[in-house]
DNA sequence: GCTTGACCTTCCAATCACTGGAACCCTCAT
DNA sequence: ATGAGGGTTCCAGTGATTGGAAGGTCAAGC
């Protein structure tokens, strides 16, 4: 199995499949004699392993610690919850954040007439930001 | 009022204040005679704009636009709000991308006992992907 | 006047996880 | 032999900062 190949068969593209070699997330592939990356099946279930991942927002780094606890028969469990629920917790930050920007900026929003008068709720919120100015009727 | 002071005033760091500028965010600085810049009043205003913008999770391109419209007299609110509710679709899309992603851990974590054991539902996820795999209590 | 320290200046590098492109080599079919 | 479609390396850019190095400037104290 070729880069191309692995990558069809991964879902990872031959350009991250190198980048991951690149940066040691994944070891160095065997080369055929004219300097081909070669893969086999374990390669490619590690690259589907590292996608499935990133899907759920795992940084390369936490997955180095998921990849080496995969692979440890006698990891505990408990570890890898760990890493689970720590990064679960950055989400939820994250979440929260973009959260409160989205209800603000709703808010704000809903306030605007959206019409050809430049009076405009968003902006005087921009230009001040401090107290909240005249209630509006979606308050 | 050089750098430093402006940056105390708007809360914008004199790094990020040289930054703008020189992204075109905001016009060149005057100078002193020995090559310091020199802020006003009306710079510190647009740079506490920016920074409550950016607080919001406008990018620097919509921020753009924003003090555009923000110093156009003819503005015609409807604009602003197009801009604003815009991002708020990207901030949606952003928060339910995450809200997937930490569900569907909060879910593999909650079946994990969490011990000594090495069989985790987590890394089974990882590694499979494929099916949901037999039925845990908390699912 | 000289030193000290706090400020200012520019430019370069790093972040994170990729993505794109250039320039060049290999393989296979026609 | 040629062309298409792989592969290879290396370099650069993404967004919005932050950090640091190397050097110029300012105000105060001695």
């Amino acid at each position: 199995m070729n880069i191309g190949e692995a990558a069809k068969a991964s879902g990872v593209s031959a350009k991250l499949i190198r980048y991951y070699e690149s940066i040691g997330l994944i070891p160095e592939a065997g080369r055929t004699g004219s300097g081909y990356r070669v893969y086999g099946p374990n390669e490619v279930n590690v690259l589907r392993f590292i996608k499935r991942a990133r899907t759920l927002g795992f940084g390369i780094e936490r997955i180095q610690t998921l990849l080496g606890l995969w692979q440890d028969r006698d990891r505990a469990s408990a570890e890898v919850k760990r890493v689970a629920l720590e990064h679960v917790a950055e989400l939820e930050a994250k979440i929260a954040e973009l959260t409160a920007m989205s209800d603000t900026l709703r808010h704000l929003a809903d306030c605007c007439h959206g019409d050809d008068r430049p009076e405009c709720p968003i902006l005087r919120d921009l230009a001040e930001a401090e107290g909240v100015g005249p209630p509006c009727r979606h308050g």
